[in-house]
DNA sequence: TCAAGGGAGTAATACGTATTAGTACGGTCG
DNA sequence: CGACCGTACTAATACGTATTACTCCCTTGA
């Protein structure tokens, strides 16, 4: 009836706890064990259908195989688009080496919960923002973290897997360039991220490279109505660049707007996505890249279970993948 | 460097390591302590930066805050539709409560990774089958488990949280009644699962009731060509209801089905689904219910909620919701 | 002056596994 | 015949917290 452990094995197999510890644990202490005891051990175990008590086994030092998933940014529904196709690929990859995920949920009312990530062997880091105080004592007591999303905090040492989108902002901008485009307006999320400053350095530098000139916005997407989008126009700008946000907002209002504005894209004005439009949006494909999301998942359970098992080789604690370019639709040569 | 344990405080505030564990505990037990104790405690908990170790914690005692999310069906990304909004509420709910989730990744390879479900307080159990051994042995120890999900299995001593299908079916199947439908096809799911069973068994009272006439077709959408579908129509039937699946595939089949053949929806036949259909499909809106996944994750952590922490009033072990009707677009009266 | 009673805190132990230092036994060799 | 060695296993302990039974001391009342 009760659970079974290794202390009633010993019983049954006559031999000690100790030894049926190192038994089951593969004997990689190399401790002298006859292959006798170690059948009767085995059978022991089968037949009281022996279950290994993970908490016990993590206490006593050993590891879990449990990976944490800690999601700074609260509302899961409303940014379905941006976060699950990660945890699609994080729990791929978890499955496929056989670890199970613990996923914390960020309540707002305990920040200290972050701590708690201890109860598995690594922790992946998923937001906007990183509580860097929290994430430094993690750091230093050891403990293997993994953010996913490139981060420049305490000095570059929280290792990472992210996406360059530098390189794939900038080769928008190019596009644009070789499309005849000359004046550009750029709508970036108010606040800074890695993600978003990424972008914007590849967009400067490209439109530096391309002697293009670009206006960069600041905007929740609030203003971004029918008539600024006129006045631009009048002011000479041919193409519009959108940054991808969490909520989708801005685009969605810079679609509302295009439309309210009964100006056509892009007949009238071009428009590119750094990344992609949210879901949902009908109409043709907005050109803009892929940001490998499912890859990123993948990429960061790889490196966080590489930490948590050394040995085989270190790998680079920073990655960057590569963003595919979507031609889509909507970047068309200035007339 | 190193982590701060009780015994730390303990010798810092000069008391034992059990007081320091009385004190942060909230004394729950009732053991005598002065009020300048307690404080010197909290106090050099602060100052050291005290945090628990979950890992110990539970040992110790037995309860982590932590509630288990087990999926049989292993595809989560082709099944987002169905099991998404399921996890959004979970989540949502766990968060309410403070409670953090182990998600097990239903790994084919090791069915026994059920028994690592013991890692957390209670578990929830979420798919199309289950694995009755497993779950006999879980609720035998006691361990608290709700399944999402009606369950009949085991005499029906599996807690659950369901929608109720029967009386959802069977309004469906009345709507059709009422617009003089007499001949209907109802295509379902091959296998035998609850959620399937019990909408057949609403579909066949309905129909029973208001003296109509079903031809139940099993069916895992492969053979639901245009040719199929226009022999349904010469044989006099006016309607088709369909049953919602978790990838969809049936409902996608019949859609291309009547496309192919040129069947106008729903002017030569009506359509219904026992659900929505899958996302993405373009069209007219689809009558049929709505399944409430959202309400159903939530209820079922607050059910598990309350069987990991007895006391306060014993609930129902089995809840049924009721799934909103959707009026639609695909049910025309029989002319 | 002694028993009774209560206040304040602690020693001891449990939880289940992993590791390490050690024991016991038999054989071999010089 | 004792020193030495290898084999096969176990005793003891650590991990960090929660609980329970217990001790010690001080006050009060007869």
């Amino acid at each position: 009836m009760g659970r079974v452990r290794q202390a009633d094995i010993a019983r049954v197999a006559g031999v000690s706890q100790a030894t049926v510890s190192v038994v089951l644990g593969g004997n990689r202490t190399g401790v002298r064990l006859s292959e006798r005891t170690r059948l009767r051990v085995l059978e022991a175990a089968e037949r009281l259908g022996y279950v290994p008590d993970p908490v016990s086994s993590r206490l006593a030092a050993a590891n879990n195989n449990l990976l944490g998933v800690y999601t700074f940014t609260p509302a899961f529904p409303d940014i379905a688009d941006v976060y699950y196709p990660i945890l699609v690929g994080v729990e791929a990859e978890a499955a496929a080496l056989g670890k199970d995920l613990i996923m914390f949920t960020a309540s707002s009312a305990a920040p200290d919960r972050i701590r708690r990530t201890r109860l598995a062997d690594g922790c992946l880091f998923l937001g906007r923002h990183v509580p860097v105080d929290a994430i430094a004592d993690l750091l230093a007591a050891g403990f293997p973290i993994v953010h996913i999303g490139r981060r420049t905090e305490l000095g570059g040492r929280i290792p990472h897997v992210g996406a360059d989108y530098v390189s794939a902002s900038a080769e928008v901008i190019t596009r644009l360039a070789r499309a005849g485009h000359r004046r550009v307006r750029y709508l970036r999320e108010p606040d800074d991220a890695p993600s978003s400053g990424d972008r914007e350095r590849g967009v400067r530098s490209a439109a530096a490279d391309a002697g293009l000139s670009v206006a960069v916005v600041r905007t929740d997407g609030s203003d971004l109505d029918a008539a600024a989008i006129t006045r631009w126009l009048d002011d000479g700008v041919t193409a519009l660049v959108v940054e991808e946000t969490d909520t989708g907002a801005v685009f969605q209002a810079i679609w509302q707007g295009l439309r309210a504005a009964e100006v056509s894209v892009p007949d009238d004005v071009s428009l590119a996505v750094l990344g992609r439009p949210p879901a949902g949006v009908e109409g043709p494909v907005v050109s803009g890249f892929e940001v490998p999301r499912r890859a990123l998942g993948r990429a960061a359970v790889r490196l966080l279970a590489s930490l948590v098992a050394p040995g085989t080789g270190e790998p680079s604690p920073h990655r960057l993948l590569t963003c595919p370019p979507v031609a889509g639709e909507t970047i068309a040569p200035v007339t």
